[in-house]
DNA sequence: TTTTGAGTTGTTCGA
DNA sequence: GTCGAACAACTCAAA
């Protein structure tokens, strides 16, 4: 074992050293800090070799150990199950304390809960923190304590919230981060860690969005997309800095942001909802299931040309517009009649941003099975969507390669699974 | 406790 | 072409 007293502080969704709340309080403790990174089996297992969103991790883990190599130190790469890693750490170094920031996911919940219990009892000091939401658990309730379930509601108690409060002093000067913990590191190559580089690449934050986005963010073939979900989602962006951004520039997109924590707070509050609808009177809707047109939906085939653009731009890009991505739900659900969680594994998989709380909220809304949902007679019309939305085929051709006029025949006409989609939803609440 | 007003993102129909 | 109502009533949040 290594005699030197050190802190650890454990990256997970925080993949940053600026703005970063956990680190900061580190860095300021009494004990050098060691950088940790576990690539968590449980989670690696489910994905292919070459996974977009591992690529990016440790492309960002390999940045965060070269600014980190100035101070002598480096990030220490891990890979297994996270309470084995634990376990050999404790091991390997003379831990006295261990920093995190709060993740709010059940699983993630339920493993910290296990890892803190078991420091604990080895007499390390844990410390944790609130880093990736401006208000988290019960911060923002309504008057009888309650968790909102309504969106506008819970925005106007969220911003009323945030004017009475101050963000806090997340600034980690370069003095702060040279009490990292100095030794030699040996970073690992992707492929040691099972992995190959994904073609998929994340793009950088495009803030010049921000000044339009009420005005643009309905148009997919728009230049007014902020690319910004796949930062907050691995924190190579602080929400604070964004929100101040965003408070300063655009009303619409802090709204944005506010159904970021909408949707946190709600799984956090109604850990059910991952598997379940969130209201229980849908659950009575028999759903279709059918696998070839779930495949065919997957491959962007259904010859509806939004959601076959949609479909094409996730599995060649790992991103989707936003309105698309409520176009190729609702498709899913409504035309189709497939369970929204067949959708929302498939989304799952593809998404550079994949997030739990946003996926989940937003797929039960376009299934219309979530709080605060779309009402289920609500049905897009993929034709109207098209005309509305990208008149001049741009995104669509972008996507469809060699699209044309004779593109492949619709999967289902619109007027028809419109009336069996109603039929449907209402014999499913009536039962 | 009761009442009141409101609810992300739409579509269709008929005047 | 434009406009308002219907869709279908229900639930939530706050007074």
């Amino acid at each position: 074992m290594n005699k030197d007293k050190i802190s650890i502080f454990w990256f997970r969704r925080d993949l940053r050293l600026q703005h970063n709340i956990g680190l900061k309080a580190a860095l300021s403790g009494d004990f050098p800090v060691l950088s940790l990174f576990i690539f968590d089996d449980d989670i690696l297992d489910e994905l292919p070799e070459d996974d977009a969103r591992v690529t990016f991790i440790y492309k960002k883990l390999s940045d965060l150990d070269r600014q980190l190599n100035k101070h002598h130190s480096g990030v220490l790469i891990k890979k297994g199950i996270v309470a084995d890693v634990w376990e050999s750490l404790i091991e390997d170094y003379n831990i006295q304390e261990v920093y995190f920031n709060h993740d709010y996911e059940p699983a993630s919940i339920k493993r910290d809960q296990e890892i803190k219990k078991f420091l604990l009892s080895k007499n390390i000091k844990v410390d944790h923190f609130k880093d990736q939401v401006i208000f988290e658990k019960n911060e923002v309730l309504k008057n009888d304590d309650n968790p909102y379930t309504v969106y506008t509601p819970y925005k106007n108690k969220w911003l009323e919230t945030f004017k009475k409060s101050e963000l806090p002093d997340d600034t980690i000067t370069d003095k702060l981060l040279s009490n990292v913990y100095a030794f030699d590191n040996k970073f690992p190559a992707l492929k040691k860690l099972g992995f190959s580089k994904s073609s998929i690449a994340v793009k950088p934050i495009n803030f010049y969005a921000l000044h339009n986005y009420g005005k643009y963010r309905d148009y997919p073939a728009k230049d007014g997309i902020s690319y910004l979900s796949p930062h907050l989602r691995f924190g190579t962006v602080s929400i604070r800095e964004m929100v101040r951004k965003a408070e300063a520039e655009n009303e619409v997109f802090l709204s944005e942001l506010v159904w970021r924590e909408f949707f946190m707070q709600i799984l956090y509050h109604f850990p059910k909802v991952v598997t379940e609808n969130f209201k229980s009177k849908y659950d009575g809707i028999k759903w279709r299931n059918n696998e070839k047109e779930f495949e065919k939906w997957c491959r962007g085939q259904t010859g509806y040309e939004l959601v076959d653009a949609g479909m094409r731009q996730l599995n060649t890009t790992g991103y989707m517009h936003n309105r698309v991505r409520m176009i190729t739900a609702g498709f899913l659900c409504k035309h189709l009649l497939i369970d929204w969680r067949w959708g929302e594994a498939y989304f799952a998989k593809k998404l550079l941003d994949y997030e739990l709380s946003s996926n989940n909220g937003n797929w039960q809304w376009a299934a219309g099975t979530g709080c605060d949902a779309a009402p289920y007679f609500r049905i897009f019309n993929p034709h109207l969507q098209l005309k509305k939305y990208d008149e001049d085929l741009k995104y669509t051709q972008k996507y469809i390669q060699n699209y044309s006029a004779n593109y492949l025949p619709r999967i289902v006409e619109h007027k028809f699974a419109r009336a069996r989609a109603l039929e449907s939803y209402k014999k499913g609440i009536d039962n």
